[in-house]
RNA sequence: GCGCCUGUCGUCAAGCGGUUAAGACCUCGGAUUGUGGUUCCGAUAUGCAUGGGUUCGAAUCCCAUCAGGCGCCCCA
């Protein structure tokens, strides 16, 4: 056992008894997204480094510290850390602004950050998401958080609580970082090491620091007040407030949230979270927001977008273990060519089965199939001369002998 | 990048300086020669992550390395 290869840090494999749950996953998101009318896309997993420094933004650690990047071919490449950016690129690249708007994608895949793993994080993880492209009005944010809601709901996740904030428009915001930059000066140097950072870096980041001592000082009530100003001008204000006002009409629950911030640059007025109390400190399940300004600075025509993204690991860490899937039948005989025979006609029929393809003893056989299916097909001597199966239901014990022609038939009882 | 914790069979584990290194589950074989999931037997770690020490003696103590977990940062 010394020398045998091991998983990659940070990365899991999804083992068979594990993948109803993904599947689960997969087909609910299919369901759900769309009934709102939103299409499939795939983009590929390496993407040349640069949309990702010019997309998801130079200052943010995703890309500063967290990105799988290599050289081939004099390009640089980077393993996608989160897929915005290529839907994005796809976006544009494919023309698709001439399709009638709104456009709608949703996309499920593997993203790659390279970070220490911890509860709820790895370096390889998977995500679902939306985008939607073309819509500037609330409405599209409602339904883009409304649909969030609702997936969740059809997997039995309904207490989720959803954090909502609105960061402004780039010019608001701005005024508001120079607002706080300034309120914050005369406490620089009591500011933790990481604030002092952000200072500079992303003012706005500082409001989500977990440190007491920041705490303590952002409570002040100076700080608190330009905190709590309503800092964002009339039309990112209007959005704001019309978003609400759709989210009270589907009756989407929410907590406002003025310290909520987004770590990736290119989100605008709404942002938004959904967090569940039981998943360690890694507890977002679902983040996403408006970013109407990166389909432009990606090189298409400026293009208003909102949309998701939902860590698939937390949203099963959340969800209660399912049972293994039963096969259909197993077929108990010591006789391999009948029973050959008889589970490929059973499996043309439409039922998942298999038979002892190492003619084990009987006892074994039927010991097999109670632990693996739900009915056992008997097949011995008598059975055979008289073109019949015995069906044993392995829940109940009850068993029953029929011809052979229409056994599929009798599977209900 | 930094802090804390952990490393004994496929899995869950007992063991806390002197044991033939418990036990359970899973797996496999056998008892019951066509009826199981109950029962009964039996098989499965010369080795306790790896490498060094300390000791008459180490899975048990110390150091290093490696791996895993959790937390910070950040994020889904």
């Amino acid at each position: 056992m010394a020398n045998i290869i091991k998983v990659l840090k940070g990365t899991k494999d999804i083992l068979p008894q594990d993948i109803d749950m993904w599947h689960l996953l997969e087909e609910k998101a299919n369901q759900v997204f769309s009934k709102y009318g939103f299409k499939e896309i795939r983009t590929p997993i390496i993407e040349v480094t640069e949309l990702f420094s010019r997309g998801v933004g130079d200052t943010t650690d995703i890309v500063n510290k967290e990105m799988y990047t290599f050289e081939k071919s004099d390009r640089s490449i980077t393993l996608r850390p989160e897929n915005t950016a290529g839907v994005v690129r796809s976006y544009i690249e494919n023309g698709m602004s001439r399709l009638s708007s709104p456009v709608k994608l949703w996309y499920k895949g593997p993203m790659f950050r390279y970070e220490r793993p911890q509860a709820g994080r790895q370096r390889q993880f998977h995500q679902v998401g939306v985008e939607m492209f073309g819509i500037k009005d609330a409405t599209a944010d409602a339904e883009v958080i409304l649909m969030a809601v609702n997936y969740l709901k059809s997997l039995g996740l309904n207490d989720l609580e959803v954090e909502l904030n609105s960061l402004g428009c780039p010019k608001c915001r701005d005024e508001f970082k120079t607002k706080l930059k300034a309120v914050l000066k005369p406490y620089f140097n009591e500011l933790c090491e990481d604030c002092q950072n952000r200072y500079e870096k992303n003012p706005l980041r500082l409001l989500d620091c977990k440190v007491e001592d920041c705490k303590k000082i952002f409570e002040k009530p100076e700080i608190q007040e330009v905190i709590n100003s309503d800092f964002i001008c009339e039309d990112c204000a209007h959005h704001y407030s019309e978003l609400k006002l759709y989210l009270d009409k589907m009756g989407v629950k929410y907590n406002e949230n003025k310290l909520l911030v987004r770590g990736l640059d290119y989100y605008n007025r709404t942002v938004f979270e959904i967090k569940s109390n039981n998943l360690g400190s890694q507890n977002a399940v679902c983040g996403g927001g408006r970013y109407d300004g990166l389909v432009g600075q990606l090189g298409g025509e400026p293009t208003p977008a909102v949309g998701f993204a939902m860590g698939m690991e937390r949203l099963i860490s959340l969800l209660p273990a399912k049972e293994p899937k039963k096969l259909d039948g197993y077929i108990v005989s010591n006789y391999p060519v009948d029973a050959f025979v008889l589970a490929e006609e059973l499996r043309n029929q439409g039922l998942n089965v298999e038979f002892d393809l190492a003619n084990k003893k009987f006892t074994k056989q039927l010991e097999k199939a109670s632990k693996v299916a739900k009915y056992a097909f008997i097949l011995g001597e008598d059975e055979i001369l008289k073109n019949q199966v015995s069906i044993k239901n392995l829940e109940l014990g009850k068993q029953i002998t029929v011809d052979r022609a229409n056994c599929t038939k009798m599977l209900d009882f």
